[in-house]
DNA sequence: CGATTTAGGTCAATCATGTTGACTTTATTG
DNA sequence: CAATAAAGTCAACATGATTGACCTAAATCG
């Protein structure tokens, strides 16, 4: 049995990893509401982002989401001139995906908001608080 | 403008953060979904174990949902016999709300999970870094 | 006392978001 | 040429939330 007063600071813990993600994902989140843009529109974003030419059956693959489901929000997103399509050219069946000048800017702009806070604290700790957080934050995801 | 390198190592830091919580929050979420509850159930252990005697109405303020949106889940929850209710003995209208013994248990569970993940990596990391982490969150939490 | 307000609860209509199943078109491949 | 695969669409349905209207019982105000 873990100590009581241990149990307290843990339960402590607990709360603070909570506030500080929601702090984390709010600046996002109220950039994305504005534009009237939700959770899928954002994911479809990072991934595009993150690997430009991917193809819809590729997306379904990562987001985990049903080909209705992730079709409006992309027609959304393309309508909107965030996100620009070109036919493949080995097979023309196939979309590649990519994010025009204005979807970058707005990716930017939601990373950024987190790269800045996080640069602020780190900052604000030192580089050997930044070193500890990660490596506390690595050992969370499991030995992956 | 950020050093390029050091966008790139905050970048590592965001996808760190995300996988970091959804681990933090992937074992409640399976021992909820064994029983067949969901976040509304989750939030409601949740705050009455933390302030017993609650009311209902308090209980629709701090989770900001309709009354018609929480009546569902706390009637399931006071059905399965995880929370009991009280008539108020100063306003008999009132209905308070606490956990039984199979809700605190349940709600335990939930935590001692939490716990036991956040205290493997703090003694894997040691005292230094789990102070760290500590300071860093609460940074980002804001200056409140 | 009587009128109004409050706590809790319910019914109904509606909206958002997701699902599965069936199907079409176009293009690739065996 | 036949079968398969990529993208997209239509319909039916489930879930979880919302607002609005309304009810009962109990408290409180004048």
């Amino acid at each position: 049995m873990i100590d009581l007063n241990r149990q307290v600071r843990l339960r402590e813990a607990i709360e603070l990893f909570f506030h500080a993600y929601r702090a984390f994902t709010a600046p996002p989140d109220r950039i994305l509401e504005a534009r009237g843009l939700g959770r899928v529109h954002h994911r479809i974003l990072y991934f595009v982002a993150r690997s430009p030419g991917t193809t819809v059956t590729a997306l379904l693959g990562v987001l985990g989401v049903s080909k209705q489901a992730l079709n409006g929000p992309l027609r959304q997103l393309v309508e909107a001139g965030l996100v620009g399509t070109a036919t493949g050219t080995h097979d023309k069946r196939s979309k590649l995906l990519s994010l025009t000048e204005a979807g970058s800017a707005l990716e930017a702009e939601l990373s950024g908001t987190q790269m800045a806070l996080l640069e602020e604290v780190f900052t604000a700790a030192g580089p050997d608080a930044e070193q500890a957080w990660r490596a506390l934050m690595g050992k969370l995801c499991g030995p992956g």
